[in-house]
DNA sequence: CGTAACTTTGATAGCATTCAAAGAAGGTGG
DNA sequence: CCACCTTCTTTGAATGCTATCAAAGTTACG
């Protein structure tokens, strides 16, 4: 119950996140602090030249850019959470990323010259607008601005390329396994705890994220909490064996291998099991 | 076997493909030509400075590039096709995208410091080597190629949103129509036939890269090839008709859809199919 | 000509979806 | 403050799509 409050007002507030700079604004950001925001691994302070950036409120269910509005700026996420959806032709939607503090939205629009996918809070947010010509003109006169850009870009590059690999070569089991990894890296690059943290999301979103239906999220996380890896209850999850949880994800052989690895896994594990077989025996199968 | 003939011979050499320059160089290329070659929407013309760019051959087979290798330099693909290949820690592999000219490779490398993917030649390439410091230095004169560098960026952001949008939401079926239609348009672009062309890579190399097994590649080009919306011989392709191929994307409704569209297209497809349940009746559904 | 790599096709099994329904949580208005 | 409604979540049973296992056919190549 006292746990729960907490919980809920963590997730508006963001109480408890550290590198909240005591002298900040919330009407405005200076450059400085917006590269720190950016930079994961902070190489030398930059100069502070004066130059402000505009801080923009999203409440609950607001949309911060809608997919085919023209692509104005950049918008760093400095507190909260949201989800990146886009809506293909025939109007199925798909949940693309969970941007929380530190991640940038926008950087596959700038091509096309529109915003991709729709940028909807899932709580209050704080999200600093970054002109795009604005910040792409610092380049030119501030060092380490540009190596940042560039930087900023491959990072996401390498992000979308780890949602491939899930999404091409990972079972529902070991999705959901990784989602929760990546949770709780994120949250742990925040400040907050690594083993214990709050969705922000329903099993839809995290569904459609993953690549699944919410009903094989909700089965997964029973199964994974039935074999006492996690503990869930409703948004709030809890790791009590991430090694277990990795080890998931080395399990698959989905698509194409190599030519090494004749371990034959599956003949294997049906033999090691002593358990009868049963549908949506997940539980049993990670437990083995 | 006369037609088998030559496309084989097209293949290795790329004939047939306009836009080669007249007064180009295989040992070099110059700046307006690298631009031209990454710009598909050229604009302004950019001034002949001088610069060049060394070419990279590689033959069949031959890797331009392995994951972990210290990052040097893009390559842009000037002809030739390849694949990029992951290796996951455990040694699964996974084909990420099959680059050909004008494709740039690397962009995702510049964050971690080294490549993410190897590169493997599946036919003769030549490829620009265009190390990044020296066309990011190029960029503060030259004016035009920052702003390429960045779209060439959100490109391929861009490229890899549709790649999930493909893994999360389609059918193996449509994942295969999915891939032949990009490969059409693809063609196309580098002037070749858009309805009839040969692909570089195996089953299994199409399957790893539509998160499918190399039998359901196969199993779905025999059922569109039998519902005569293509036609298959070997590698070769032929495109009958490309309108039901994309209406075979707008169909499936995976994971999330919204609230709309209660058409229960499930339901009427089963009642309106005259043909007996039988296992295996891809073609049937796609004639349906 | 024989071997290795690739492709096709069939039969079977398994995992995830679909359909269905009940339970829990959160918000609203009386 | 509680009834009511909506949204979210969980769980079950059955179907279906794709993987797996297996084998034959084809092509390429030495």
């Amino acid at each position: 119950m006292q746990a729960k409050l907490i919980s809920l007002h963590a997730a508006n507030s963001n109480a408890g996140i550290r590198n909240v700079d005591s002298n900040c604004n919330w009407a405005s950001v200076r450059l400085p602090e917006l590269m720190a925001l950016l930079d994961t691994h902070p190489s030398e302070p930059v100069a502070d030249t004066g130059v402000t950036f505009s801080v923009r409120r999203v409440k609950p269910g607001e949309t911060l850019c809608r997919a085919g509005d023209a692509f104005e700026a950049l918008y760093v996420v400095r507190s909260g959470f949201l989800k990146m959806v886009s809506l293909d032709p025939v109007g199925n939607e798909q949940v693309l990323s969970f941007p929380m503090r530190g991640d940038v939205i926008g950087l596959s629009s700038l091509e096309p010259g529109h915003y991709t996918a729709d940028a909807i809070a899932l709580d209050s947010c704080h999200v600093v607008v970054v002109p795009f010509d604005r910040i792409a003109n610092l380049s030119r006169s501030v060092p380490g601005i540009e190596r940042l850009l560039y930087t900023t870009f491959s990072r996401e590059l390498a992000r979308r390329q780890r949602v491939i690999r899930l999404l091409g070569m990972l079972s529902a089991e070991a999705r959901v396994a990784a989602f929760l990894l990546d949770m709780s890296e994120r949250f742990a690059r925040l400040g907050c705890s690594r083993s214990s943290f709050v969705l922000r999301m329903t099993r839809e979103e995290i569904g459609s994220y993953l690549g699944i239906k919410l009903e094989t999220v909700s089965r997964t996380l029973s199964a994974l909490a039935s074999a006492g890896l996690i503990a869930v209850d409703r948004r709030e999850v809890t790791l009590h064996d991430a090694p277990a949880l990795r080890s998931i994800l080395e399990q698959r052989t989905e698509p194409g291998w190599g030519r090494r690895q004749r371990q034959r896994r599956a003949s294997t594990d049906r033999s090691a099991s002593t358990a009868p077989v049963r549908p949506q025996a997940a539980a049993a199968r990670i437990a083995a």
